[in-house]
RNA sequence: CGGGAUGUGGCGCAGCUUGGUUAGCGCGCCUGCUUUGGGAGCAGGAGGUCCAGGGUUCGAAUCCCUGCAUCCCGACCA
């Protein structure tokens, strides 16, 4: 059950974690998953963080169907370009071929504005700020478990507004409020915030924005997107209002997703050659209690003690597991837990009940720690909120160890094709020099950063306007005059 | 969709070159006993249309043909 050393090979620990610690597996169709307990149990709670904050910043769910009339989604140009090859058609119903065969989404911008279309009339019904939790489907050539599968969950928000300031304001307020508070303060996990460029963008849309993340392989993840789709979608199904002033004018929409790819994300970020490694607040266990005992009645009294700090802790609302299983011994589930990431580990035996204290081991390493039975329940939330704060400084230094500034496009070239992590330098913004990297590296951009001030002055003045490279700074690839900095690397 | 490989108990594999009698091994699983503070030991046991279809042969997991599926490397993608 040993688990291949990350560091020897890494798509194959990839593969075992997820397998030895139960997260997930193969479903029957090509492509598909199967989402395990233990996997599950991480994506609920990831949905609660994102969901919380969904509606928090003043978002309502809804749900619309599945299943959308072909038809519907070919009055959309441009997303259909994008989408077509992976789109999955069904062409029968009833044992009889449909007329309009019906697509299974592949995303709902269609399906919900050409529904908005019927919802919007005036200013006054904007702006809409909804939000779906779903399945959607893409054939992917090749999938991987949790990073690219046939179908998968994630959540949709849908928003409609009276302008496009409101609607840039929207897109960043998700990236920074929703989407890098969960990446960053729940997940632990650090990265970049910025615009895609031209090619990397989403079909439609006139920004994306996105939170690229480095995984333990020095490749980037996109963690999540947020779009700002103008006034295309509106135009295209329709979703005209009267406007304040009497005049007529189309709605301006944005679109953003988080997915169970970030699972993938959270992973590869945090595991090591144990196996997961979870930040406290999306493990479905913070804490687990194994037992020790040699006979029945050493059991009775241990489990009783097991039992009561149980308890206690979880008046404290931490999760709380007591691993009582009698097949296995004390190793086994000290190194199966070890595996599924929980944070914290509390042994207790005879020894124990007799110093009235448990011993207590960090997932993160270090020595195990023995804590009196009266100091346990402030022992156990001191070190979960360490535990937190030590996995985001660890992913922190890895990131910035592992992002290179070049000076040449040589230097940049072979750092990139070895996947020797990110690379941030001048680029003049054509898509052509884009291209070039990409074929030569195999690395793409994966975003043009934004700082925490453009940020903020997007979500505040609703527009992206950042300063650029300073004035006679050049291009890396061309040498022509630069006006982007760009974060190159390989990604998943 | 191009290039390469592989399909054998739940999982990982051997056997195939050179066809042969009861298809093995490890892990896992079941039962019992002994164990239990870092992945337990012993004993017994269950579990197989050898991917599918066709062909060659007295005889096919093994050789031939066709199909299907999966995996890896590319291109595509959250």
């Amino acid at each position: 059950m040993a688990l291949p050393k990350q560091s020897e090979d890494f798509p194959a620990w990839y593969q075992a974690v997820i397998r030895d610690a139960g997260m997930a597996e193969n479903g029957l169709a090509r492509g598909s998953m199967v989402i395990k307990p233990w996997g599950y149990a991480i994506w609920e709670q990831i949905q609660r963080a994102v969901d919380d904050r969904i509606k928090a910043t003043g978002h309502e769910n809804l749900y619309f169907p599945t299943l959308i009339p072909e038809s519907l989604l070919e009055r959309e140009a441009e997303t259909v370009e994008g989408f077509a090859p992976e789109v999955i058609v069904a062409t029968h119903s009833g044992g009889k071929k449909m007329e309009d065969a019906l697509i299974l989404r592949p995303t709902s911008e269609t399906v919900i504005w050409d529904t908005y279309s019927r919802w919007v009339q005036s200013y006054r019904d904007l702006p809409l700020l909804y939000n779906q939790w779903a399945n959607v489907f893409r054939a992917e050539m090749r999938s991987r478990l949790f990073l690219r599968t046939s179908e998968f969950l994630w959540q949709e928000g849908h928003t409609a507004h009276e302008t496009s300031v409101d609607a840039i304001k929207e897109t960043a307020l998700i990236m920074r409020d929703v989407y890098i508070d969960v990446i960053k303060n729940v997940l632990k996990i650090p990265g970049f915030v910025g615009r895609k460029s031209e090619s990397e963008r989403f079909p439609g849309a006139q920004e994306t924005i996105t939170f690229e993340t480095m995984m333990r392989d020095k490749k980037a993840l996109q963690s999540c997107t947020s779009h700002y789709l103008g006034q295309l979608f509106a135009k295209t199904y329709g979703v005209q209002f009267q406007t304040r002033e009497g005049g007529l004018d189309f709605a301006y929409a944005t679109s953003w997703g988080i997915s169970t790819r970030i699972i993938g994300g959270l992973i590869m970020a945090h595991g090591d050659d144990h196996g997961l490694r979870l930040p406290t607040g999306v493990a479905p266990k913070q804490v687990v209690i194994v037992p020790i005992y040699k006979n029945d009645e050493q059991a009775s009294a241990v489990l009783e003690k097991a039992n009561a700090i149980s308890t206690d802790l979880t008046t404290k609302n931490i999760r709380v597991k007591i691993d009582d299983r009698d097949e296995y011994r004390p190793g086994y589930k000290y190194a199966e837990w070890e595996l599924k990431g929980v944070p914290l580990r509390i042994e207790i035996g005879p020894r124990d009940l007799e110093s009235k204290s448990v011993m207590i081991s960090s997932r993160l390493g270090g020595e195990k720690q023995s804590v009196n039975f009266d100091e346990l329940t402030g022992y156990v939330i001191k070190a979960l909120e360490d535990f937190d704060s030590q996995l985001l400084s660890e992913a922190q230094s890895f990131q910035q160890d592992n992002v290179f500034t070049p000076a040449s496009y040589d230097e940049m070239r072979e750092f990139l094709s070895e996947a020797n992590g990110f690379a941030l330098a001048p680029w003049n913004g054509k898509a052509d020099s884009e291209a070039q990297v990409k074929k030569e590296t195999k690395a793409t951009i994966r975003c043009l950063p934004m700082q925490d001030d453009d940020l903020n002055n997007a979500v505040q003045n609703g527009n992206f306007k950042r300063p650029g490279p300073a004035k006679g700074t050049k291009c890396i690839i061309t040498g022509e005059p630069a006006t982007e900095m760009a974060l190159f690397a390989q990604a998943y």
